[in-house]
DNA sequence: TTTTATTTTCAATAATTTTTGAAAGTTTCG
DNA sequence: CGAAACTTTCAAAAATTATTGAAAATAAAA
């Protein structure tokens, strides 16, 4: 294959891959193309490979820095901005876990927690209710306490604590 | 808190996190609504408490037995169908796991193989290219293993390996 | 300061996804 | 078998989400 059609191929599956997670195409796409890209672009550049609107580009580019997987880069004799995405993928896994923790899971924990605690009722039916919210809870709160420590971990704790557990 | 608000604002918060990680709202919200039932419901009876068409029912309650997280239940003296979805939310969670990891990661996995190997350049620019599919499916390899486990283990097992894992 | 380059915003539009509802299909019962 | 009860399908409509593009804002250069 060549190297052009591989990239391409790459940008295509992480964009659906992201859809299929809930996360905007573009956004992912945009993604992708810095981190096989091996200079930093500018908008126009991303405008032109991806063939979006600079607005488009604008609002991905601020959306993914704002997850903390893209930053700015500066140019020497440029004006525009430029922007990199790291390559280093444990990173990347990391920051991405640590956001849709904090944007998606944690709140989800505080209202299951609520709905434990806040029904007053003790019917044979509300017992059943809490009892729900009670396990919700806490099979949410051991994943996301798996990863927190994920989060801090580095690749070879996580690569090698899973190999003992395999082995048990 | 009335047993009842409680139940409507479960079946509100499911449906937002489904959306926020690609899945149909209406899909995990007749989950819910069947989780937290005391009774096998007919479809009649989602459609009245979820104020949805007969049709959009019958669509989400044969995914989500396709899913394998509802069943249909018999009840005597009825000619229409009933259905449930089971109390145990650890089952819940491994095999919610268990369907995103074949459907949404695998695949792409697959992909990140071809895309790792299948590109015969030898240029600085290939390598790079080279490394960052390696290192995506590494990563990927890695976690796809750890869900495996999960998978695989009973509460207990996942929550005791996790308080080893923190402690050390 | 004025001009020019660049970035940002956001209302309008487009694309995608979800839902409806009625017709067709199936199953059960008399 | 034929009718009634129930389920499934799917084209059309509605709702949601994403994108455009041009005007406004900002920043750098002249």
């Amino acid at each position: 294959m060549k190297l052009e059609d591989a990239k391409i191929k790459y940008i295509h599956t992480w964009g659906s891959l992201a859809t299929s997670w809930g996360i905007n195409k573009t956004m992912a796409q945009v993604h992708a193309l810095l981190l096989v890209s091996t200079k930093p672009l500018s908008a126009d550049e991303i405008m032109e490979a991806l063939k979006i609107s600079r607005g488009n580009v604008n609002m991905n580019v601020r959306a993914l820095i704002d997850w903390g997987i893209v930053r700015k880069e500066f140019v020497v004799g440029e004006r525009k901005e430029f922007f990199v995405a790291d390559k280093d993928i444990w990173e990347l896994f990391k920051q991405v876990t640590k956001e849709r923790k904090k944007r998606e899971i944690e709140p989800v924990l505080k209202i299951l927690d609520e709905l434990k605690s806040g029904v007053e009722d003790n019917s044979e039916e509300a017992e059943t209710f809490k009892k729900v919210m009670n396990d919700l809870s806490s099979v949410t709160t051991t994943v996301n306490g798996i990863l927190d420590k994920a989060i801090k971990a580095d690749e070879h704790w996580l690569l090698s604590n899973f190999t003992k557990m395999i082995k048990k």
